[in-house]
DNA sequence: GTAATTGATTGAGATTGGTCAATTTTCACT
DNA sequence: AGTGAAAATTGACCAATCTCAATCAATTAC
């Protein structure tokens, strides 16, 4: 999944941002002039599950949260969204299948669907480029099946931590920084995990040297190697040693990491 | 999701189902030139997960599991496919994300992508569908993120009947019955479950008379809301009496309801 | 029809991950 | 910088679910 956290686009007047690269200069400049911008503070809900959703919603700055709610509170977070991200791919005639809210203070461009739908007409791109992003979307939710079926807490934690991990520029170097803009019951509610089992989890990666944590929200990747074995259910790979509780040689609070290591 | 488990137009010469209804006559006829029609046998592989795909598969009979595995063998059932679904809606430019096998025998049409690919030039129509099928599946996806990641064993299976029960006709009558294509173990791997923990709770849900099995393949619904409360998870509603091993009054292997009890 | 094989179910015990509660860190605010 | 509320971590215990093994049912072969 990947996500990209910065703005590529900042410059344009109103960015559309999936848009951008299959259409012509004038079908922007017409989907622009149908495009509104608006801010969302965080913790703002943007849109309801079961909101019949008029307008397409693409999301240029801030982090969204996509959540779907059992009767008695328990809660999965479905998808979270970056920058560039439309922020739900259902189609238009149904409802919103899950709700939205801003983690961070966000903004947006709306379009209204039947303005696009006018604009689509005239412009197959669009369309395509909506099949693209949305079988994207599924492929990715397959692997979050895969995940959340079959993997134990550590290998989802360990996935977790590589699918925010951009691979940018040099993606064979290792020792890359992760900036987790969610809290520990957000990743809980989308690993479906409980906050004490996300802490447990990272705790054993400090330990094992995999990762390093100056705090919460900022993760140092000290061994990709080992945590994408970690990740794939280690088949006799990475630093298979010392595991359940075996408390390593004590470096605990020691050394909280504030040097990335091999930078 | 609901299956449909059977074609419902046999007669065309070759059935294209998702697209027939959104394309004019001449369209449909080129579409169909360019198809061809194969059977593959039960348990065949039609396609691997990384293989890159060339066209487009549309099944038209049988039923399709789609897989993913860990490397440890851990395995995972993305999604079971029925008559009228295109087995895969990866964009043509990927491997296959999964790994796709026939559980009955099948009969497919492929048509090669870069000839959809033409004609869907020509016919906006068929992008616009495709957006709709897999924004569609990506909406199922979420739920089965919902399901996988926050509901128990028992919550998952009544989860699982209720989307292999098609609403069908009259979406109000209860007791329906269910014909399961796939084994225990499949069940099993859809679920996240093992098939021992799938053969409890089908044995706890007959105990509850909530349905009734003839034989392993066969379900029958007696009691759908009790089934869907406990697929939402029960938040007071439904058979809520014994339940983790009181053995109610000994029903046991009595009565295996051959009768469908309020028919 | 009967045996043989495969598939499904049941049971007992082990284990992962959850629950509840206490403690420590972090972070925002003065 | 110091303080207090919120967030994160840790610990002890427990429960849901898995594992391993045995039994039972159903289907196939003969």
């Amino acid at each position: 999944m990947t996500m990209r956290l910065l703005n590529g686009h900042q410059n344009s007047p109103i960015s559309l941002l999936p848009f951008d690269l299959v259409l012509d200069a004038s079908a922007r400049k017409q989907l622009r002039k149908n495009a509104h911008e608006v801010s969302v503070g965080q913790g703002q809900i943007i849109a309801e599950q079961g909101d019949l959703g008029l307008e397409l919603l693409l999301l240029t700055e801030g982090v969204v949260k996509l959540s779907k709610v059992l009767p008695d509170e328990r809660r999965m977070i479905v998808a979270f969204r970056a920058p560039g991200d439309i922020v739900s791919l259902h189609r238009c005639d149904t409802p919103w299948p899950a709700t939205a809210q801003a983690i961070s203070d966000c903004r947006l461009v709306k379009i209204r669907w039947d303005d696009f739908r006018r604009i689509a007409d005239q412009n197959p791109a669009l369309d395509r480029t909506l099949f693209e992003l949305a079988s994207d979307e599924a492929t990715i939710l397959q692997n979050r099946v895969l995940t959340l079926g079959r993997k134990t807490t550590e290998e989802r934690l360990a996935s977790f931590l590589l699918d925010f991990s951009l691979p940018s520029a040099a993606p064979s170097s290792f020792s890359r920084e992760i900036f987790l803009p969610m809290r520990r019951p957000e990743i809980a509610d989308y690993l479906g995990m409980t906050t004490e089992s996300i802490s447990r989890e990272f705790t054993r990666f400090k330990r094992q040297r995999i990762i390093a944590m100056p705090r919460p929200s900022r993760v140092i990747i000290l061994n990709r190697l080992a945590l994408e074995a970690v990740a794939m259910g280690k088949p006799g790979l990475g630093s298979r040693t010392l595991d359940t509780k075996a408390p390593d040689r004590a470096p605990e609070q020691q050394d909280p990491a504030t040097t990335a290591a091999q930078s």
